[in-house]
DNA sequence: CATGCCAACTTGTACGTACAACTATATTTT
DNA sequence: AAAATATAGTTGTACGTACAAGTTGGCATG
């Protein structure tokens, strides 16, 4: 009683209608009571009755057509429709294979009607928590994101549970955060580095060097596979040829490990170098040339990602193919299938293949 | 009489009161009349002036204060301010430079809060058209935009224009359309075309190709410069050592005629070469060596844009500076006190420097 | 002088009436 | 059978009253 006198009528019944929407008694399209029915029904006025659809007709739960009744609608609906905006965050956005990637999602959701919002987060986890906030700031329809240091778990978490409470569908590439259940794009890394390895042993390369990132779990994938094949072709690996490394790291201390174990003497020098990534292939061919020796008539390369450095470099790299602008286009057709349709969208692995260059000593 | 039938009184009132706000009778912040004084005024009832306040409130214009009165406010004011997303539209975005002027602005309006949207349009008019759409089919703060084909006219400019209408700001990147009056960031690329010729001409040579793209006013700028520096050294400058190329067809064109011209006997062919661009620069240095002649024994040359193919590939290019990052961090700065702070910009030239490598023979 | 109270004002809620405008259906007319 | 008309229902506009709730300033009281 003391409630009815606090609370106005109107607003009384504007949340009586809400809760006939959430329980499904009212479904779009459907009629609502006319309004001397729900007057009557209530006992209050034809005029309360208007206040209060007036409301929710504004906020879009309603459609009133003179004559014809007053008629249910669904408003989230309508929204999620307008925006047509997917934002991409990746690591980086200048460099190396990234600038593919983004180029095959935007392509593919211009052709769509979708706008592209880019971020990247420089492989921080504070700026990539910045560029989650700016993202999600603004009505956005869905999210394609590259880990940030994968190998090193996920402060951020809370975003993306979010992302899911909001019902803001997204995927992965390259990497997935364990601790998250989402459709993913990568590669066999494992497999990668395996083959890598094994193209090296098979031209006669025992002495084998490899050099990995240790903070992305695409690094850790690629060591695995390395590893593999040593194993199952018997070649025992020294840990002293195991380079592993940091983002922070990346600018000089792989490429002074390389000089380090280059400039032994011929017998206890790897003969064989397999690299993270194109990148770092070509600083090492820097560093065999400051060893003085050749590729590959000296030592042999094996770079991974097949970008554009790999034949643009003195030296064309032997390497280890990567899907770039496929895997950019086919995360943005996902990512709208899932946007449009609902559906569930299982990980997609893309299988390395090998490109034979000039960087490996044919035996 | 007839009109005061057909148009609804609320309706007439609201109008009526929306002018007072364009002939500023109406300012933020100022008072309202009550709604007894306008009922009085207007010859309506309460409950019409009402239903006209109402509206007026849901839209923004008033704000209404119980036991108060009605204030008056700016609605214009909140949505620009809320937007706060910036669009940027390149003719590439995966190659060659502009993943580093992208890189540069993405990361300045991170920092100030601001979304990127980003497009690109293959260097081709109509996706520059769908791309303008795409881009303003929602709200936006400013875009920066590089012309796609600026020697080639623009059929866009009606899109531009009403940029200009519905008060985006906008700047562009590289070259301007000159029809368009914005702010510009640019190279002074015909200072680099001068300051490549003349450096071969300072190392001694004289018989010296130009290349150079003819679809875009950058391309003629460093074709312009080029022949001034011969000009001015009194060294005549050929027909046939002036290649001209569009976007289409610089993927092979360009490399057949660098081939016709260095398979000439020693004193026919050209001794040094100057390129639109580095990645030119590549596919000529890959020319020359099908012709059997070393870079730089036997060829000098040099490349523009200072781009990683300079340093990434066999022989280190001697190249022109490109601002790159640098610009796209200011081209965002610009925009965003543009923006905010409605300034006037004037454009910003940047004068390209020659690098010094190892691809001109040193006399 | 400070405090509290009241009156006069504002907007908010709620009821009522009347008629206009529009839609859909049933009925009558052609 | 088709067309025009009437009718009953809907929402839209417009007026009116009454009181509630909140703000402000002036007045009386301590």
């Amino acid at each position: 009683m003391m409630n009815n006198r606090r609370i106005p009528k109107y607003i009384v019944l504007k949340n009586e209608l809400l809760s006939w929407f959430e329980s499904g008694r009212l479904q779009a399209g459907k009629q609502v009571p006319s309004e001397h029915e729900i007057a009557d029904q209530f006992g209050v006025s034809r005029q309360t009755v208007r206040q209060t659809f007036g409301e929710l007709e504004k906020e879009g739960w309603l459609e009133r057509i003179q004559g014809k009744g007053t008629f249910a609608r669904n408003p989230e609906r309508r929204e999620s429709e307008q925006v047509k905006t997917i934002g991409i965050i990746t690591t980086y956005i200048s460099d190396y294979i990234f600038p593919h990637i983004v180029r095959g999602a935007e392509a593919e959701l211009r052709s769509k009607g979708y706008r592209l919002l880019l971020s990247s987060t420089d492989n921080n986890k504070d700026k990539e928590m910045d560029s989650l906030q700016l993202m999600t700031s603004q009505p956005l329809s869905g999210l394609i994101i590259e880990p940030t240091k994968s190998a090193e778990g996920n402060p951020n978490l809370s975003y993306f549970l979010s992302l899911q409470e909001k019902g803001i569908p997204f995927l992965m590439i390259n990497e997935k955060y364990r601790e998250l259940d989402c459709p993913c794009l990568k590669l066999d890394d494992e497999l990668g580095g395996y083959k890598a390895a094994c193209h090296l042993i098979e031209n006669g390369h025992t002495a084998i060097a490899g050099f990995f990132k240790r903070d992305d779990l695409q690094g850790v994938n690629r060591l695995k596979g390395f590893l593999r094949a040593h194993r199952e072709a018997g070649i025992p690996v020294s840990p002293e040829r195991v380079v592993t490394y940091t983002t922070e790291q990346k600018g000089s201390f792989p490429y002074d490990q390389a000089v380090q174990l280059l400039k032994q003497p011929d017998e206890q020098r790897p003969t064989g170098l397999v690299c993270y990534n194109d990148e770092l292939a070509v600083s090492l061919v820097e560093a065999a040339g400051q060893c003085g020796l050749q590729v590959p008539q000296d030592v042999s390369m094996v770079g991974f990602d097949d970008s554009t450095l790999a034949i643009a470099s003195g030296v064309k790299l032997t390497t280890m193919t990567h899907p770039k602008t496929e895997m950019g286009i086919t995360a943005a057709r996902q990512l709208i299938s899932m946007i449009e349709n609902q559906t569930e969208i299982s990980d997609t692995i893309y299988e390395p293949e090998l490109v034979e260059r000039e960087s490996v000593k044919k035996q």
